[in-house]
DNA sequence: TTATTATATCATTGAGTGCTGATGTAATGA
DNA sequence: TCATTACATCAGCACTCAATGATATAATAA
């Protein structure tokens, strides 16, 4: 069996709309960035109050920032000399709320899974 | 100031739920998982129909179930030679289904970001 | 038993990518 | 003007991780 029905096969729609939806979730799948997001939930912020809020380094948060509004999950909107950004979407706050729901009963699994390990980030330390 | 109020620092119990969300969502970050997860939303299915449904390696496929099997995303189950894999939870539907309606709104922010390539998965070739 | 099918595991390799430190730039204040 | 603040950009390093190919295991068939 070589080729047989095709149906299994991708269409190239379906191909670039998995592309774009592994590209969506990795926006999610690190720390920092996660962790921009989280502080983004609340209210808007400028890049020195996410720096307050999550620990990390001006210079990483700019590269994340700089991603995650490419990827058009935060807009930027200047003030003086602050830019403030905030979530463009009221989904990514449901994105994260499902995810927590299903955290809440797989978390055994995710936390033993060790294949992947995450980035050990400096969240805590100063 | 080099510790202010502490009002912005992580709790320890915070970060971890941080680091366990970030996993959650890497298991959804690669298209080659993706697809694999996208084959399981209409019904269970064994490893070589895995691998005709996403034209991916066998070996490749079992190393990324096995991924997907310890974060608790997929469980599988034996029927005679064959090894049946299925969702665990109906949410990881809602969270494929969220990214998309998130997606369609977003998606030419996330089609122009090109920070982050997606890896480019032989999804199409045989 | 031996052969075949179905799946899992492992080492290796190569590409991707997060972090840092330095520098650039733009806006405000003195 | 010069200094300072707020943020962005870039190069380089170190680490991660996806894919492959070979091998191992387990179940069935002959």
């Amino acid at each position: 069996m070589i080729h047989s029905t095709g149906e299994e096969m991708l269409l190239a729609g379906e191909k670039l709309e998995l592309e774009l939806k592994a590209k969506l979730f990795r926006g999610f799948s690190d720390t920092s960035r996660l962790s921009i997001l989280e502080a983004l939930r609340d209210k808007p912020l400028n890049v020195g109050e996410i720096v307050q809020a999550t620990g990390l380094s001006q210079s990483n948060i700019s590269n994340h920032l700089g991603c995650l509004r490419d990827c058009g999950l935060v807009t930027s909107e200047q003030e003086g000399r602050f830019t403030y950004y905030r979530l463009t979407d009221d989904r990514i706050d449901s994105l994260l709320r499902v995810a927590e729901e299903l955290l809440s009963d797989v978390a055994k699994g995710v936390y033993l899974c060790t294949r992947y390990e995450v980035a050990k980030g400096d969240n805590d330390g100063e």
